[in-house]
DNA sequence: AAGCAGATCAACCGCCCACCC
DNA sequence: GGGGTGGGCGGTTGATCTGCT
């Protein structure tokens, strides 16, 4: 039995609202101040929902709100948190005067993705497509070359025009990631050395209110790196590794209130609370995640040795 | 000018979590 | 401690706009 619903959606209004039922918001508001928002409908006068108050408020109504285009500025903001912490769109948004996390997620979905897709840098990961596509032949233990054959990476189009794409559990990211192999692998060589990028910190004239973030792509060779990871004989659980690492979400999470307000805020204090330049060594963070869970992996194997006989399919 | 496709964004949905009793 | 509730959040939908043919 799940939640009843909110209010009775069936003698609601729904769709876009008016002018006049904006002014009641606006005037109940200013008289009542904002709180308890599902007796707003019944105060204010307003065949609506509750929760629907709320949004036209917090979205659209507030007066605090910039209803102008995104700066350069506010773009670099977003796309330097979203590598950070994902799509947290509340928390990004709190870095941005007058920006609500639907403006955020707006932007991002219609613009900001696509950048990212046409400088060839997977939105989900910030990562290279070819280091993403490298790094799915690496869990599934196969060298790039292999991973190409095991994936279809392409080696050339007839793979792609025969319609064999490798993401294939169906999840949103996989489609994504399909669509993307199948527009950028006429141009993707795995011989070629791999696309990285990073930030690069210019100085602060304008800003997200002081420092400019320039998202920049640069080829270069792929380097392994060495990293901490929990030992067996760590005192630390690997849950508490996946956790306070800075690059998962949960990670991040965790670690937000730290970063988000340390150095950066200082820099910057209306913009505020965002992460501090990370070099390219963050490009590796990944990396890191991904080799230690095959270390993990390795190591379970070594301990249940009847895994040995059990594929393991990522 | 009409039709269509893609882009945009306001609004909705449903889940989750913190808070209160 | 546990259940109920309000508010917050991320994902998705769909109406409208815009540009192209």
């Amino acid at each position: 039995m799940g939640r009843p619903p909110c209010c009775d959606k069936a003698n609601v209004k729904r769709g876009p609202w008016t002018a006049e039922e904006d002014a009641k918001i606006l005037a109940y508001v200013a008289s009542h101040g904002i709180g308890n928002w599902t007796l707003v409908p019944q105060k204010a006068g307003l065949n609506r929902c509750g929760k629907s108050c709320r949004l036209r408020w917090t979205n659209y109504l507030r007066p605090d709100l910039k209803h102008d285009n995104f700066t350069p500025q506010e773009e670099e903001c977003i796309l330097e948190l979203h590598k950070t912490i994902g799509s947290r769109w509340s928390l990004i948004a709190k870095q941005l005067p007058g920006r609500t996390d639907n403006d955020v997620k707006n932007y991002w979905n219609t613009k900001l993705k696509k950048k990212l897709v046409n400088m060839g840098i997977d939105p989900v990961t910030h990562k290279p497509f070819a280091q993403v596509f490298a790094e799915y032949g690496k869990i599934s233990g196969l060298s790039i070359q292999n991973a190409r054959n095991h994936i279809h990476l392409p080696n050339n189009t007839t793979d792609m025009e025969s319609n064999q794409f490798p993401f294939s559990n169906g999840t949103p990211h996989d489609k994504f990631m399909n669509d993307q192999l199948q527009l950028n692998y006429s141009t993707w060589d795995s011989k070629e050395t791999l696309q990285t990028h990073s930030f690069t910190q210019v100085p602060p004239s304008t800003s997200c209110n002081g420092t400019v973030y320039t998202y920049s792509s640069s080829f270069s060779s792929v380097h392994s790196h060495v990293h901490t990871m929990p030992s067996s004989s760590s005192t630390s659980t690997w849950n508490e590794f996946i956790l306070g690492h800075p690059f998962t979400s949960s990670g991040a999470e965790q670690k937000q209130g730290i970063f988000l307000s340390n150095s950066f805020q200082k820099e910057n204090p209306s913009c505020g609370e965002v992460e501090e330049k990370q070099p390219v060594e963050e490009a590796s963070a990944m990396d890191s995640f991904v080799d230690t869970i095959l270390a993990r992996d390795k190591q379970m194997l070594m301990d249940f040795p009847p895994l040995l006989d059990v594929y393991l399919d990522y």
